[in-house]
This record gives C-alpha cells, sequence and structure tokens, in this order.
DNA sequence: ATCAGTGCAAACTTTTTGCACCGCA
DNA sequence: TGCGGTGCAAAAAGTTTGCACTGAT
C-alpha cells in the first residue's frame, strides 16, 4: 500500500493505514460514520483522509442513495469490477457483478458518448435500486 | 397535472404547480437551489413539496455528484427514460439515452438479480461519469 | 369549515475549515 | 527537522421540523 501512496505525497500515517484497511476488508461502500467506528479514527480526519485519497484516486466516492455519502476502494486498487445494489429504504448498499456481456455493451456506449458530449468520462456507474428484503418486510 | 395530484391527496396548490412547470421544462435533473430560484418557492415550502412529490412517485431525487441531491420528473411523467452524464467536476448533470441494445440487455440482467438477491428492485441507474468540457479546460 | 399547505425560524445532519500541536519521511 | 497530518471546536452547507396562519377543496 505504502508503494500506491509515496509517489502521491501521501505519508503512510496510522489513520491512512486503518482506513485502508478497513476499506480492503469490506465488500460494500461504507459511510463515514461506519469508517470512524471501524478504523478508529477521529470525524475531521477521516474526511481530509478520504478527500485526499478520492484526489489521488486511490478511494471513490459513491453518492448516498440517502443522505450520508460512502467510500469504497477503487477498482484500480480492489481489483474488482463491481456494481451496486440500494436500497432506497435504509440505505443499504451491495456489491454485485454484471455479466460480461453487459459491460461490453456498456464499453460500445460509453465510446459513442466519448465522440459526442465533449465530455472527458472517466468511469460509469451501473446501479440497481429498490428495497432491500428487511425493508420490504419491515 | 391535477389528475396526477388529485387521487394522492396532493392538492393543486400555487407552488407546487410552479415546481412541476419548472421540472417539465427542463432536460436535465435540478437542485433546490435552482428549483427555488426558477419556480420562485420558499426553501422549506420546496423540500416539503419534493418529498410530497417523490413519495408520490411523480419526481425521482438523483442522489448528487457532489453535495447537494437534484430533482427531475419521474420518468413515467416526462415519457422519457433516459440516463444521466454526470460532472464529478462542477457536479453538472445532462440527460443522454443509451442504445435500445442496452437497455434490453439491462432489463435481462435485472430479471436475474430480482431472482437471486432479496431486493424488490425498483429502477435502474446508468449513469456515465466524467468531466465537462468547462472542468476540462478550466 | 376542514385539513393540507405555507413561511419563518430554529434544529439537525453531514461535511468543511482554522489553528495550534504532533510525528512521519 | 520540515511539512504534512492531527484533533478539537467552530462554521458551512444541506435538509428537516415546530408552530401559528392561510387557502384549496
Amino acid at each position: 500500500m505504502l508503494q500506491v501512496l509515496a509517489p502521491l505525497e501521501l505519508r503512510l500515517t496510522k489513520h491512512r493505514r486503518s482506513l485502508l484497511s478497513v476499506l480492503e476488508n469490506t465488500s460494500r461502500p461504507l459511510t463515514v460514520d461506519e469508517l470512524v467506528v471501524s478504523a478508529d479514527v477521529p470525524m475531521s480526519t477521516a474526511y481530509r483522509n478520504l478527500a485526499g485519497l478520492v484526489d489521488a484516486g486511490i478511494v471513490v466516492r459513491v453518492a448516498g442513495a440517502g443522505s450520508a455519502d460512502r467510500y469504497e476502494l477503487a477498482e484500480r486498487l480492489s481489483q474488482r469490477h463491481h456494481h451496486h445494489l440500494v436500497c432506497t429504504g435504509c440505505g443499504l448498499v451491495t456489491d454485485f457483478d454484471a455479466s460480461s456481456q453487459l459491460e461490453k455493451l456498456i464499453d460500445v456506449e460509453i465510446e459513442a458518448l466519448l465522440a459526442t458530449s465533449g465530455f472527458e468520462i472517466t468511469h460509469h456507474v451501473f446501479d440497481v435500486r429498490g428495497l432491500c428484503s428487511d425493508c420490504v418486510t419491515g
């Protein structure tokens, strides 16, 4: 992990190590609240570190279904392209994989957009929304 | 529009009319700030009306790329299924259409998820992210 | 006339920042 | 040892809510 941080002027501090460790060992995007508890890091430090890691492309900020945003490791580090199944009831986010056929078609679509939109496209988001089983029954 | 609101215990008030009118005449999701200015409605009223309209399925809340959430007419009212091209620099959101081939494949994918996830799926989000031309050059 | 809607201000939640001190490279 | 990181507390930013008043049905 140091080899990722060093070239970016980001020191490998205790807190940074802790945040990254928590993010590495989870299978879904976490809220700052969850991170603060799991990584045992003060709020302000968590926000500041996360902002730095996002700028560095190491962590991705996932816009929340509800109020609070969530964070997860960037795909180039987690080695795993995936998508999100978001519960619009409680904000729970779970990862899932799409078929390679769909991924290929999405790539084609993005190529077309690149040409027409004037945007410099960095990535795509394919999320599915609904109610998790708890929210359906509850 | 009244015929949409009446069955839902939502009165067609001046503000509601104004908000819906603004939403009908725009091609992208708007922030509450933008809505308050365009529709000339007080903040609290805007939030309360939007919450009601979202509950009623008339309006959709689009999780913000940055901080502020955005709102747009639900697709069953705008008559137009579409996707979002989001600028991660300034938060600008533009609508675009995907190929019908991609849409079909997405439907198949969602069918599969329905069966395996335990989620009650309501809709999908296929967003593309990047920097708009202003943010690239600026 | 009734009950949803309104508008202000105050409260809340989430995120950002100022400042003095600390510790990694 | 210098500069990035830290931690508290205060401030922004975005959203929600209490309450007394108004207006659509």
